[in-house]
DNA sequence: TAAAAATACTCCATAGGTATTTTAT
DNA sequence: ATAAAATACCTATGGAGTATTTTTA
């Protein structure tokens, strides 16, 4: 014999009536036929549940305990039907998302935005400070549903669309000569130490770097290399160096170090990525709320010259 | 359709395995029944819980969710099948316990220890400064399985045990003149005021003190009634009268209030008290410990003189 | 084309019903 | 004496089986 939440509902009615009668009746079933299931999940349980004499029911103390837990288990077993329909309407679920350094600091309250907005009874898990290949692999292996990295990223199965671009900004210790000047060329940068960003893990940003340097006719020498915009500031602020950082890093500021934008062009991208077979409703609608704001040309943040 | 435990086991051997087929085998039943089973579940949740190709399968976010949900309500359907059992052996199970206000201080530890030591995985549950005919309507409802109480109850469906035969002693202020003596007698505090016990409410400690005086010869003036033994010691360090106590209450001490044993006979009575049809193992076992302590003679608190 | 899920049907185990007996107040 | 649970026996729903078809990688 196996225990079957039909033994449960019969023995939470026959338990809250203390009587066979009624809890048949409410059931929709003859007293026989539930005092039979009863006896069935005594012998399942190995125990007695009530005691029953002609003119009362009433619970053992095995079966006070068991009623509490059979209720509990009904109400769980219910749950978890009616919660499964609306996950899969896309009314409540979980989205996980992660965040390349720069752009944990000034989408996440947009993200949250609309997340709040658009999916109200989902709840969130943010991951800040992820690498593009850390966040290739969350995506692959489930632990994200999006990423916003920057490009390239180089992965079937992986879906990209561009966010947004913005131009470099460089960080200088406010005690630097050209920290005066409105607008700087990156060309006086040349001679200065660069605090950059790795170079072992192919990070993009430190692409970024070197080819926005390239194009302006010097190689940086790179003094020190860090993980995170946050490191980057502080180091700048200590005089190690200078730095370039994506314009929208500006929304992170130090007490030492000050921005001032490139007279060059250059370019950080910011992408949305996720995985190509997503089924999800959730996830989808998170994507679609992001492109409608990217679609409409409103630049999650709007900036408002040098810092 | 109703939901059975049956749909969430066989739901989470599938997505356990990924496989109908492998998943069928490991439930002792077909493919096809597996199949059929699953599609009910899916119908009455109203929602697909698979992705299945005849290439792989793969759970869609509801049935992730639901997974989680369905082995929570199988364990928890187990654990009460499996508690149930242990209660109807008095492995596990509540006991709540009242006292009286004296017997508050010096029986909880005793109590404590046979519970710990005979049901170890007994919880606790106690009430104490229950004065008898609280303790009494609380063992009826059930808010209570044994009391520590003064007799007489006038209840019948309540058995009585005698757990204590105990002299009352005087409490006086240490300024009082009769505290030089090692001992006094009642007598002479025939003209002392009195602090004592509830009167409209049939405290039996009142009939106690109230008895005690008469046989020694007059009716105390009593100037304060008090609910508890540390009301009463507070009151009579204060200076506001002299006052009698049960034995076993000199383990509460108060500063300006001195203990004085009477040389006068004078007796208060603690019983145990439980529901007499009770069929609780657990309370059966603690009574038994209770009984086996009292049995062998040894007082539960020794005295050692006057405080 | 081959592995695996879905479909079509058949069967019997058992949930549930009816009739009756037992039991405790 | 009677209300209510237990027992005995019967019925039929639906869970599980076998054989087969469909699907897609």
């Amino acid at each position: 014999m196996t225990v079957e939440l039909r033994h449960f509902r019969y023995f939470v009615a026959v338990a809250e009536e203390c009587h066979f009668g009624r809890a048949a009746e409410r059931l929709f079933i003859t007293q026989p036929s539930l005092s039979h299931q009863i006896r069935q999940l005594e012998q399942a349980v190995g125990a007695a549940l009530l005691e029953r004499t002609t003119r009362k029911v009433e619970l053992t103390p095995a079966g006070k305990l068991f009623l509490e837990r059979a209720q509990a288990v009904l109400a769980a077993a219910e749950d978890a039907v009616v919660d499964a329909a609306r996950a899969s309407r896309g009314e409540i679920g979980r989205l996980s998302i992660g965040f390349t350094g720069s752009a944990t600091y000034d989408l996440l309250p947009s993200v949250v935005k609309i997340v709040r907005e658009c999916l109200p009874h989902v709840s969130l898990e943010l991951h800040g400070d992820l690498l593009t290949p850390a966040q290739v692999t969350g995506l692959l292996d489930g632990r994200l549903d999006v990423g916003f990295l920057r490009p390239p990223v180089r992965a079937p199965d992986i879906n990209l669309q561009i966010v947004r671009r913005e131009p470099l900004v460089a960080v200088l210790p406010e005690t630097h000569p050209l920290a005066v000047s409105e607008t700087i060329s990156l060309s006086d940068l040349a001679a200065d130490p660069f605090v950059s960003y790795p170079s072992q893990i192919r990070s993009v940003m430190h692409d970024a770097v070197e080819e926005a340097c390239r194009r302006a006719g010097f190689r940086p020498q790179v003094a020190l290399e860090v993980h995170e915009v946050a490191t980057l500031l502080s180091f700048v602020a200590a005089g190690l160096g200078v730095g370039l950082v994506p314009l929208s890093a500006q929304r992170l500021r130090i007490t030492g170090a000050v921005y001032r934008p490139l007279r060059e062009r250059s370019e950080a991208v910011l992408a949305m990525a996720w995985r190509a077979g997503e089924r999800s409703l959730v996830v989808d609608r998170f994507l679609r709320g992001v492109q409608s704001l990217t679609a409409q040309e409103t630049p999650i943040v709007a900036v408002s010259g040098p810092a």
